[in-house]
DNA sequence: CTCAAATGAGACGTCGATGTCTCATTCAAT
DNA sequence: ATTGAATGAGACATCGACGTCTCATTTGAG
């Protein structure tokens, strides 16, 4: 079976995001490769995971351009952007936590770009009058990743139903877990 | 250097809290004892992260319980609870994505005692009426999870000062990152 | 159909981490 | 001071994963 670069890495995704220490040969017959085939598609584990990388940073440039964060109210942007991400939660609590692991090297650019991306996000809503100014842009940026990976990983293990994946997300970020008068 | 065997656990939990990779010679550097003596206390590097996950499941049950989860209103419990577990927070980050990994593997009956705490006492905070019944105990469960070990990364990373962490997780816990008018 | 390119399966050799062992040294209790 | 236990340093073999290579087979374009 010959599979295109892009779906080897998409099969390696769904992999990696569940088994993080998964073997090259798991990998390949993840893929429905040979470990051969997959060495010639990316030089060695180091390579698949930078490649790993970059397709995540592709599909969550996408994903943010659809969200269209600049339109509408803050937290209507944020709304379309959890929902946008969704397809890719997986890959991004594996990149979230394989990331966790690069200590000195340097991060990748992109991600330095997505992370602007959010940050400007949260600052209008704060400018606007929509979100909290007592939380600081970078924890606010954080939580957004860590609860997409935290409900992604516990829709793995079944413990959230994957139907429910954008609003457990979006309704305790952004009401948290108090009962307003209001609501 | 001799060090107690508890003493070369916490030692073991901060080098791998933060790179989880680490090899066990490593982790002997890190404790100030030799590779021989690290294996005279544990077997392998499976009986060391068993160790640790055992190490972890007596501090947050002992963190529970200087929380009083049982006392004044849940949202004030809560607050008990976030500061008590701060100190071990590293820890919870470091079990949480390693639990990851068991996949077949039976899930430590500790952590089924402590997931029971924790949504006994969000159970409690619907029940009253403080906490919103819309989102699931075992996601409420999760997120605080999710939050305490994404707050304890941006800490280690700088993102966050030390001295936000339990704000910073309490308050979006709690309340999210909209800013609601009766504030 | 033909043939060149790509693939899959497997056989290596390499390397790093692991676990065991020995032995000289240190420590602590007496 | 003496002695037995514990330790640190290092040697050693083992094992798993990796990366490279070969070769028969398949694929696909012409």
């Amino acid at each position: 079976m010959a599979m295109d670069r892009d779906q080897v890495l998409r099969a390696a995704a769904a992999l990696l995001s569940r088994k993080s220490t998964a073997t090259m040969d798991e990998v390949a017959k993840a893929a429905g490769i040979g470990r051969a085939t997959l060495h010639r598609h990316f030089a060695g584990r180091d390579a698949l995971v930078k490649a790993l990388e970059e397709l995540g940073i592709r599909e969550f440039e996408g994903a943010f351009d659809r969200a269209r964060l600049a339109e509408g109210t803050a937290e209507e942007a944020l709304r379309r952007l959890v929902a946008e991400t969704e397809p890719n939660a997986q890959l991004l609590a594996f990149l979230v936590t394989e990331n966790q692991l690069f200590e000195g090297d340097e991060v990748h650019e992109g991600w330095t770009r997505l992370d602007a991306r959010v940050s400007a996000l949260f600052k209008r809503g704060q400018e606007e009058g929509d979100f909290r100014i007592d939380l600081s842009l970078a924890w606010l940026t954080e939580a957004l990743y860590g609860l997409i990976g935290t409900c992604a990983w516990a829709v793995m293990d079944g413990r959230v139903a994957a139907k429910d994946f954008q609003y457990m997300v979006i309704e305790l970020l952004l009401g948290g877990a108090r009962r307003s008068v209001e609501k």
